[in-house]
DNA sequence: CTGATTTGTGTCGGATACACACAATTTTTT
DNA sequence: AAAAAATTGTGTGTATCCGACACAAATCAG
């Protein structure tokens, strides 16, 4: 091929993922015990580089459909990270994606055969190369938007109660919230529908059922402006 | 150099800076004429390619020096594009950045020698492979953001009054706003500090001058939190 | 000095946020 | 069967905030 930028220098370009699930007590994070060089058997996020005639978003998708077998999955683009010796093997830029998945939809074939797993964030294990960093921007990332927008209900099973939404949210921010304002705001968004049903593997009352209204979700993406209090030291 | 990743493809990566300025009535762009291959002739992005042991964030600095002679300027990441074809004479990863600075205290011969111009964002001109979609982008992370976080100021003198910055927010919002609550909300913030001077060019009452709380800015980079009202949807 | 323009400050009514109380449903216990 | 325990659903009041709006002060042109 001949190019027209001869004297420039070419690097390569790598894609890691930041999976994160809600299995409804705590946020987890889906990580791969490396079985191949460099750093074998140590832990690091999945990721891989990027093919040669392949968009930088195909390659996240192509990463995150290998390990989880699901192609509808909740992504977006955290940033590239560039630092020069970030990979020791050889300067390597990656573009770090945000992913939200469903944590009972994935294969568990699929991840078996990564040797995946699901850590907690509380005490997972250090991670190789900058992936300690990506983590904790993306943590940020997802205490930041999931205030302005209705990012959350990616974590939630398609049918699900208020009470398991609000735990959901008390795992984000590692807070308790009221259970009567918070039902009283999430409600007013108009963004969930009663779907009639309740959940019946509760042992005491159970609760209604709701399911996000999908077309309402893309109109009012931003419903959730404001929604949790006080995230912003905005007095004193 | 002995490599351990033999199989894979290396790609160019550059950067180029979406730079923002404001001139006290409208934002401004700042753009160049290329002169050199390829589309020269036609308007861009600056941008360069990043050098062999350069950081991501370096190379945008550098780029930025070159063009407006200044080093303390406001940075950050918007993303990579990473388009197979964005570039069509080789393959082209280019990583994005965003700068606001103040228009009056660049180098106005170095940026003449780039051949660059401040233009206006109603009236600007199509700008070669993907740099109108950064643009957009950028404007719309510019919206976002300084309806969360005070980095308007960026834009604006070391001394400012506060009609000049409603000025700026208008025209960040091109909308118009209530001068009596916007003075309130800004104040309230205890980000600006009275000089104790006036504003000697207006020819009708002088209004006073402010400056930003630098160490407050990093406290409560908060503060704007639900500053511009609506531009969430929220209701209906 | 009068009028035009711009800047600074105040007030009022409606809406919202958050703290908190009570009623209803389901299973377990006695 | 009745009471207790756990969880869910709904209501109420007060303090605060938001946005609409009125008036006073400063500066200059004429």
């Amino acid at each position: 091929m001949m190019t027209r930028y001869p004297h420039e220098t070419r690097i390569l370009v790598a894609t890691d993922c930041i999976i994160f699930g809600f299995n409804g007590e705590e946020l987890k994070l889906l990580i791969i015990k490396r079985n191949f060089e460099p750093e074998e058997g140590k832990w690091s996020l999945m990721g891989g580089f990027l093919h040669e005639n392949e968009d930088l978003e195909a390659g996240a998708k192509r990463i995150l459909y290998d390990l989880t077998g699901l192609n509808n999955i909740y992504v977006e683009q955290l940033g590239a990270f560039g630092k020069v010796h970030r990979d020791p093997v050889e300067r390597t830029l990656s573009v770090a994606f945000f992913a939200l998945i469903n944590i009972h939809n994935h294969d568990q074939e699929a991840v078996k055969a990564h040797y995946a797993n699901w850590v907690s964030l509380k005490n997972k294990p250090e991670l190789i190369f900058d992936h300690d960093e990506m983590v904790t921007m993306a943590l940020d990332h997802l205490r930041y938007n999931a205030a302005l927008h209705p990012i959350g209900f990616e974590l939630l099973p398609e049918e699900f109660t208020i009470p398991q939404l609000q735990k959901l949210y008390e795992a984000i921010y590692d807070m308790r919230l009221d259970r009567r304002n918070f039902s009283r705001k999430i409600l007013s968004t108009g963004l969930l529908v009663d779907t009639g049903w309740k959940n019946e593997h509760s042992t005491t009352k159970k609760a209604v059922l709701y399911r996000l209204d999908k077309e309402k979700y893309q109109r009012k993406f931003y419903a959730f402006w404001n929604f949790i209090p006080n995230i912003n030291p905005n007095h004193a």
